[in-house]
DNA sequence: TTGAAAGCGCTAACAT
DNA sequence: ATGTTAGCGCTTTCAA
């Protein structure tokens, strides 16, 4: 038989709200009569049973975070387990529990609608691979805590965060800038690829700022694999005045855009820098290894998980925010 | 206000235990009466609360899944996740939900004490890596179920379920067999690193069975890097006679490995056939690209959740338990 | 500052 | 096949 809350109070002399009073830190429990109580459950080995304190409560203290877990995703995008990772250690920190919800966009709605009748959390995160306009409709029409990791693609009312990659592009555009360049490149994602878009608008207006624009017919665009990222380098490469620095959406294009001026026999940095992205462990291996805008992806969680607690605390505030924790990774591709 | 189970009963013009033997499906409940209490739930719009269901059934259809969640982790071992996400869609087909909770090796034992005491969960699942003595300790003398991902470095009663990297790489071994290679090399990490060390196993043990010995000399070890795989490479091809396949054990090596072969002006898979294990979305981009023992990690989350779903029902079964969920993804690196 | 007691919404043993 | 009812362990008024 386990210890309940009776056995503590009955061990300490009080009674059973008092006792509660002490777990829930309640103001008005004196402090001698606190330190009895709390002595008492730690010589009882006493915890609470959480799922009578959710339901006597009413509030689960947990969130729920739904997403799309197809096949190979972490593979695929890392970031958002990264972002998973920073949303649970924000999460515990304040004493609410992470359930993790996999779904599509098609069914996110209908799991959402599921999540709330049956009080399954007090609040829900979405990642943006899973937002429909039913599930923005559904989030806001019944004013249920929530937040969006990423910014939907269409208008709404929801609460959401985002990285700033136009930001981020700005860095990237500073930074080589600083390195005396100034025919600077970019090769990207097709335009459906937003971080990517981002970016090069992120590039384009600094340098624009900067005085040092970024010529149209230095931008190609094309999938991010390694072979188009070859491919629009050798493109570049083949203009006149070349390139001194070409700035790659992602970490395949860069890759693919290493080997290519490598193969065209010229030096990173000397002839040419390279800069990209993120940081996957896999391409600090390139030769030379690659400087890059770092995305503190983590800490988009921590945020999206502490604005969920504001948003938790004062229902009527809408959220929406970008997030702009980067550091700039310098290595050797950008040395000059 | 909520819908109740005492609106429905009222509703349906039955008691409430009928509506509560309806939702749990019990068998005592006549079909008429039952499809009348669903279409008054559906009428209502009824859903139950799954606090109060926890709390009166004194089980949480929950199941909390330990593990380590530092930074970085997703990019690193992004495997983990693609294990996670096949648990999540398992237990959510069994009823269940999953609970993640982010720990290290140091305070796992606490963590999972920490619900088991407050009945947080039903269930524990825990990544190897934050496996210790302690938390094996724990779990097996409070008999509480659970499952540990990856066979513990230490032998215990715990139930565990992991890859059979044996016989991933007894795999390997008899697709270059099969390509005809009799001068099989392989390059792996250093010895702490199992996974190298039980593939290497499984290639030596099966070459040995198909009168193809792998050399001793052919096995070279090394940290997992690109450059360590270009090394290890190098060293191969300068000696006589050459080898006419390489086992990689991972794709850092695999991927270092082919650069060198290339860069020593021999043809993959002419002069040499290179494989690997796993199939990361980046290894697929090689030129040529890479044959691969691609492990089905997903599946082994199922598994995993599977199995604990018998442990659920049969406390006293222990699971000790070697996946082998593989196939031969077969591209050019071994096509002779 | 403390305590008594009424729930919270459901399950399940038992009665019918 | 259905209903009655006693909890499950806690929180939270409200009274003292």
């Amino acid at each position: 038989m386990p210890i309940t809350i009776k056995d503590v109070a009955r061990g300490a002399g009080v009674s059973v709200s008092t006792v509660s009073k002490v777990i829930n830190g309640h103001y008005s429990i004196s402090e001698a009569t606190a330190a009895r109580v709390r002595e008492t459950m730690r010589a009882l080995g006493y915890s609470p049973n959480a799922s009578a304190q959710s339901f006597a409560r009413g509030a689960t203290r947990r969130v729920v975070l739904l997403t799309d877990l197809y096949r190979n995703i972490a593979f695929e995008n890392p970031h958002m387990f990264e972002i998973i990772a920073g949303v649970e250690e924000a999460l515990r920190r304040r004493g609410y529990t992470l359930e993790l919800r996999g779904t599509d966009k098609t069914d996110a709605g209908e799991a959402a609608r599921d999540v709330i009748a049956r009080r399954g959390a007090d609040a829900i995160m979405a990642h943006v691979s899973v937002m429909s306009h039913e599930l923005a409709a559904m989030l806001t029409e019944r004013r249920f805590p929530h937040i969006i990791l990423g910014v939907p693609g269409f208008t709404s009312q929801v609460c959401w965060v985002d990285i700033n990659h136009v930001y981020a592009g700005a860095l990237a555009a500073e930074h080589l800038y600083g390195r005396g360049c100034r025919r600077a490149a970019f090769i990207g994602g097709r335009d459906y690829d937003l971080s990517s878009t981002n970016r090069l608008e992120g590039v384009r207006r600094r340098l624009e700022e900067l005085g040092a624009p970024l010529a149209e017919n230095r931008i190609w665009l094309g999938d991010s694999t390694l072979d188009d990222g070859a491919r629009m380098t050798r493109r570049l490469l083949a203009q006149s005045p070349a390139p001194d620095a070409i700035v790659c959406a992602n970490n395949y294009l860069a890759i693919g855009c290493v080997t290519a001026v490598r193969e065209a026999g010229l030096e990173v940095p000397g002839d040419l820098a390279v800069m990209t992205f993120d940081d996957y462990p896999f391409s600090q291996q390139t030769t030379p290894p690659l400087t890059t805008v770092n995305i503190d992806v983590r800490d988009m969680g921590v945020q999206a998980a502490e604005l969920l607690m504001t948003v938790l605390r004062h229902p009527n505030k809408q959220v929406q925010t970008y997030i702009t924790t980067f550091n700039l990774i310098e290595r050797e591709s950008t040395a000059r």
